[in-house]
DNA sequence: GCTTGAATAGACCGAGTGGTTTATTTTTGT
DNA sequence: ACAAAAATAAACCACTCGGTCTATTCAAGC
């Protein structure tokens, strides 16, 4: 990693929690050079907008993000296991400011386009990982087919979600773990009796 | 209503729905000017700033929300109906720019404690409609006392905020349509053998 | 170790920001 | 109809915005 790079990277691991944090329209490029300590030259010499350090914001945050749930995943063997590793990775994230998904999408919904298909790709992806381990799962028997694995995906992201915005406004994780508990209730009514431990 | 009471209320009925879908940080003056067709100076004869503004047009569009939200529930007469009315009156909601709670939610947490508490009190107030007509219904032997009220509002409307915000990103109804049945079928496991017509 | 090209700081730009003031017009109560 | 009060338009304010440009500094390849 050259010096150019090391130094993007660098300018877009400062702002991006500050993205994150006062949105794309509420952050200034005067906050950003605040928060690199590098005049206006040194950033635009790495970008070609404010709008550019937007997006390799977002997309900075959700890989950090991504990285942290597929591994939760991985950890597990079961289809039970990589359900509730994940569950519990969701409570564990710290990012700043919040669910980028949240923050990124609810801003650029009506106002930037390329933005929102970039949070579209995300949701979409976010849904696919619970997706994935219980289609797996009731491939295996493992989990009872009367789960519906695309439904539940939709719900279990929606309410994760709903919860996220409900302990930023709330200034709580109560309802976060009252929402994640209903959840892992609800997905082992759905398991096979072999894997009910 | 007198004229600057007039005026007043034109100038929120015209921002909101912009305040609504740019946010707060991305409206400006102009913006708002624009849409009342009105000079600076008729904007702030009637409003000391643009934080006035915003505080109001939040306050405009949730009493809109709430009051459809409320003839819902009042148009009723079983816990099963008043629930149900509920329900689909979230799916009929036509909000310019989606939810007002998750729109100012999402921006005013990090950045404007006072719309902070504002947002908090609708959330809380949003969730207690669930609530009463649950705790209600329970107290009536028309539900079930194995469902908890507390903790099933919480998750019908983090469900709910949640499938607005993927309404909105992936620009289609269906995720809100799937979570909805949901919540209405989780409803219903929980309905008296008396009242499930 | 010098040359070359990349990286940087900071002055500068026009446009737009939220907000004030003033002079004028419009509405209101009598 | 008229006087008082409210409402208005628009010029004006200082400041900040995102973005450009140039002169200088830096780091790297030979």
């Amino acid at each position: 990693m050259n010096k150019a790079e090391r130094t993007k990277r660098f300018i877009i691991e400062q702002s991006a929690p500050i993205i994150n944090k006062k949105g794309m329209a509420g952050t200034s490029l005067s906050d950003i050079m605040e928060a690199t300590k590098l005049a206006k030259g040194g950033i635009y010499g790495n970008f070609e907008s404010k709008d550019e350090i937007c997006s390799e914001s977002f997309l900075y945050l959700t890989e950090t993000l991504t990285q942290q749930l597929d591994r939760a995943v991985l950890s597990g063997q079961t289809a039970k296991e990589k359900f509730s590793n994940l569950l519990n990775a969701y409570k564990g994230i710290k990012t700043e400011g919040g669910c980028p998904i949240l923050n990124f999408g609810v801003e650029a919904d009506d106002t930037h386009p390329g933005m929102k298909e970039n949070v579209k790709k995300v949701i979409l992806a976010s849904q696919k990982r619970f997706f994935d381990i219980l289609a797996d799962g009731i491939g295996k028997k493992e989990i009872s087919s009367d789960l519906d694995p695309k439904n539940f995906s939709i719900k279990v992201f929606a309410m994760i979600e709903g919860a996220i915005l409900c302990g930023r406004v709330l200034e709580s994780n109560a309802q976060m773990q009252i929402v994640l508990d209903a959840i892992q209730h609800e997905f082992e009514t759905y398991l096979s009796a072999d894997y009910l431990k």
